[in-house]
DNA sequence: CTGAAAGCGCTTACAG
DNA sequence: CTGAAAGCGCTTACAG
């Protein structure tokens, strides 16, 4: 016998679209056709539909409607870490995009690791997403495949991809890297360290920027270059900023890959009671809400994080829909911040 | 006639479980079998199945999953905010509590509004649901109403339940408050004000203990008390202390709801020329990263976020798993950040 | 404009 | 330990 006296078997106990249409006097498909299609049907029965769901607070099932009309309607995006605020950003941007939307959105991080990118993209193709949003340009071979295997459109957020085949939407890093660089080099630096700390794909085209513009100056030296696995924080930054003054006297610059490096660094000048920029100039990027009012203020590369986000998951579901987009690669720019660090 | 010669209809064009089976040698169902409960399965079914699985590159469809099966495997997450570096970190427990599950996480930002968390919720329903993680212990009419008709376990975040109805985690945002302002009173501060932002209901709880630990000292004064909705930023407590500094010159001591109100204060203060804590102490709330960097350091209660998001996370997968919780009210307590801004 | 029927890809009592 | 069959709640060509 059945668990309860309704006929509903071993179902979720709510409405189904079913019982709508019989409470509306119509088939199920016309009830379908209804919150689907409304145009379809005349007005008296899209009232009486109406009603029905009203009257028993008909909540369609998501799973059934994936399974039968074989479109999840789900989109995923993957971004490495939600301590760093660029990336909380670009969620947000997604996130308005996507809420006027039909689609649901899975967010996955992957703590900056290929095989986390990988095993999350697997546990997702279980959801049979029709587009997908990733961080950056470089996957691993397992998920390059995975995402040729499946089919839908990719698109790639913060950097720009050199290939037309990608979907891309973000700017140049290492334009950025360059034009932060040449600031300092205008401004006199000579002696300006890059300190990278993370190195994913973004530090190290941020560097490539700064080593490029170096070189250009006839300036470059490799052993201005600090690069560290570690994540970036506020307090690797102040440890980064002590060594750069130990081990490299004669520095009188230093572009850190983020906004929190260059926070600590000045945090240490200012307890160390060392001048910046008088002993030594701090250039960070992103500009994170708190670079424009600390003492001194930070120079810095102004980042459209959240426009990132929005127009990726636009572009991702435009495509999805079929539209032709205007552009396959989307560059939004930014902008340098030059302020009294530097 | 069908769009493929592999008679897959309008399916996926992925493998099937059933395909699977077929190309074991077994029954769909002993397939099925296999992948839940492989232990009710000899060695060699398995093995002739798992080497299917990987032939033909299986992904389990998660919709007719939760269709037959009437689980969804799904739980549903709010949050008010990204831009909030408290609610990252909770996210991120929440994470990794949930990876290590069958479960996939939905989630949804607020923006701290009430009609904004019912819209997510009604729309999040139609994922049917196994569980809900809210933040807070307040809800709309709404939200109460379709908690209750819907019936699965619901888990509050950051503050504690006065009831044991509900399941919470967190701690209890008018003790810490309070705590904080018994070491300002500790200190000698006397004219100590609290500044509130974006008025949530946690800010809202602080406040409650600020006022409580002035009127025990009997030093209690309405003008203290200095409240805004708008977000709280870095820029905004940079205005906020302006205004406590023109507007009540004998006040001695503010108390920031957030440590990012307080960051702005500080940079104020230091851009000003005013000593802190020599002319006024400044304290704030949750520890964030650089708190115990900047110059002065700043005093604060460190909050257990991550661990707030993990256990909740926990806690709720357990109950969905009919396992009876030790504790239905989860303290984490909190603990005072003594530092040099008071 | 509306409907009967099949089917999406799984799981689940129930048998054997 | 394994299987036949029904069913989860929708949508979709195809008719009329």
């Amino acid at each position: 016998m059945s668990r309860s006296g309704t006929g509903r078997g071993r179902g979720t106990g709510r409405a189904t679209l079913g019982e709508v249409a019989q409470a509306a006097g119509v088939s199920t498909m016309t009830a379908s056709r209804t919150l689907s299609q409304p145009e379809l049907v005349t007005e008296a029965t899209r009232a009486r539909v109406e009603q029905a769901v009203q009257a028993l607070g008909y909540v369609p099932n998501r799973a059934a409607r994936a399974l039968a009309s074989n479109r999840s309607r789900v989109i995923v995006a993957l971004v490495p870490s939600l301590s760093n605020a660029v990336f909380t950003a670009v969620l947000d941007g997604i996130q308005d995009a996507v809420d006027a939307s039909q689609y649901q959105l899975l967010i996955g991080i992957t703590h900056y690791s290929d095989a986390e990118e990988e095993k999350l993209l697997r546990t997702y193709l279980q959801s049979d997403p029709d587009g997908i949003l990733l961080p950056g340009l470089s996957h691993s071979a397992g998920v390059r495949s995975m995402l040729e295997t499946l089919s839908v459109p990719v698109v790639a957020m913060m950097d720009l991809a050199a290939s037309p085949d990608t979907l891309s939407v973000g700017f140049s890093q290492s334009e950025a890297g360059m034009a932060l660089t040449r600031h300092l080099l205008a401004k006199g630096y000579r002696r300006i360290a890059f300190v990278g700390a993370q190195l994913d794909e973004r530090t190290l085209r941020r560097a490539d920027g700064w080593r490029q513009a170096m070189q250009e100056a006839g300036l470059f030296d490799a052993r201005l270059e600090i690069m560290t696995p570690e994540p970036s924080t506020v307090a690797l930054g102040a440890a980064l900023m002590q060594r750069v003054l130990a081990g490299l006297p004669d520095c009188d610059a230093v572009f850190f890959c983020n906004d929190d490096l260059a926070h600590g660094a000045i945090f240490h000048c200012q307890r160390a009671g060392i001048p910046v920029p008088g002993r030594i100039a701090v250039a960070g990027f992103n500009d994170l809400p708190a670079s424009s009012l600390m003492v001194p203020s930070l120079t810095t590369v102004d980042t459209p994080r959240y426009q990132v986000g929005y127009q990726a998951a636009s572009l991702l579901l435009d495509t999805i829909a079929g539209k032709l987009p205007k552009a396959r690669r989307i560059d939004l720019g930014f902008t340098l911040r030059e302020r009294e660090s530097t």
